[in-house]
DNA sequence: GTCCCCTTTGACCGTTTTTTGACCATTCCC
DNA sequence: GGGAATGGTCAAAAAACGGTCAAAGGGGAC
């Protein structure tokens, strides 16, 4: 079943939901300020309700915080209500707002709907590997095929990982150039080719094959 | 860019919506009351916005409908609210409430949130398959028959992917072409022919039968 | 500033896909 | 049965696409 994890200064209310959600089947996790929440992040919740009006802690930041580490909904517990308020909240990667004082059902409902949207569970390490030997350290950026180091530029790397870390997932051209290099780039996603082009040719002089697969009119998508 | 659904029986409210949220960058497709809205479906929209208060029409029914034909968020517009309202509204397949009368800034802020949480579970493969073996991967674009894998071309795939999501459904070629190239497209919708034809040789090599069925006078429609 | 490497651009070529138009086959209706 | 309308087939033309290369453009290290 789901894990919920439950962020809010109020032992108290904290308490009372943990108790509800478990009663309705849930797992849940507690937490009572930002640190004890970024702490509990590596147990993966598939959703997380949270107060962003804990004192000594800006709610909106730590959401940002969380949405940077986390892609599961994000339901706010807030006493404010203006409507200013949620859009900067929902630009803060929030996914909702349920305004104090709510009722249990209602939660209960909106926390059904966006689990029932979201069934996805991802889990992401910081090595991928290949079952023929190619291992990509993601925090060290480095490349290696049976103890043999690929040394790649820092936009091959980042195209590599991002197929790497979708693996047999097609994506176009101007979907990898955005993921890459941000929505709001500018370029032309032709580059890409080359980018796709030079990793090519790095994998095959090392591991006499080639990962990344063209789906013809569509684009790419890495294959092991 | 995302296809967002209006349907509300107030042509104004619509056309102002439509204008907007095509200023933001949305492509949108308006109805006026049920069966336009129903019509519509075919054309997979990404995100639906639901008045479930029109006159004549049991808006919840409604919104039970579209939610077994497609997947997307659906938005309530909604002059209700009562807490009970919400649960219900909730339970007949709805996503959020959004109260009349609303900011188009928070209007706005909730669609762009939603098409983000979308976005994050599409990534997650949707498969289709057919009772006797046909599976059709459409987030890595790959048909396979009993692990037999049959290549389509891209605009075969569309076709392929258009008449099986929609199974059982007639439509003629004339709506195959606007589905598939869009609705400002100028060619000869005598391009289905061939395109059927190319998907049918295809289907017929390996699965030795062929899911494409011709109403004659009307259209195709897959029947497997 | 200079050098070097990374990144981007634009052009070219061969390939694949998409479209077109002509022609044949089938169905429907009188 | 015969004619008209509709659907199926085919091959060739047209368009789109991907791979490749060389060269220009940028940015950091020294």
């Amino acid at each position: 079943m789901a894990r919920i994890m439950i962020v809010d200064d109020e032992t108290m209310l904290t308490d009372l939901l943990s108790q509800h959600l478990q009663d309705c089947g849930y797992e849940t996790l507690t937490a009572n300020d930002a640190p004890a929440a970024l702490k509990l992040l590596p147990r993966n919740p598939d959703l997380i309700l949270l107060d962003i009006n804990m004192p000594g802690t800006d709610g909106l930041e730590l959401c940002r915080t969380i949405r940077s580490h986390v892609s599961c909904p994000i339901l706010f517990l807030t006493a404010r209500i203006t409507e200013q308020d949620k859009v900067i909240g929902l630009d803060y990667g929030g996914d909702d707002y349920i305004t104090k004082p709510f009722s249990l059902k209602e939660l209960t409902a909106r926390i059904a709907a966006h689990l029932r949207r979201d069934q996805r569970t991802l889990t992401r390490s910081s090595v991928l590997t290949t079952p023929d030997g190619l291992v990509v350290n993601l925090s060290e950026r480095r490349v290696f095929y049976r103890d043999q180091e690929i040394l790649f530029s820092r936009r091959e790397f980042i195209v590599l990982e991002f197929l790497l870390t979708n693996r047999g997932r097609v994506f176009d051209r101007e979907r990898i150039y955005e993921c890459v290099w941000g929505l709001e780039a500018e370029g032309d996603s032709g580059v890409i080719k080359e980018h796709i082009r030079k990793i090519r040719v790095k994998l095959r002089e090392v591991c006499e094959r080639d990962y990344i697969e063209t789906i013809w009119g569509v684009g790419y998508k890495w294959a092991d």
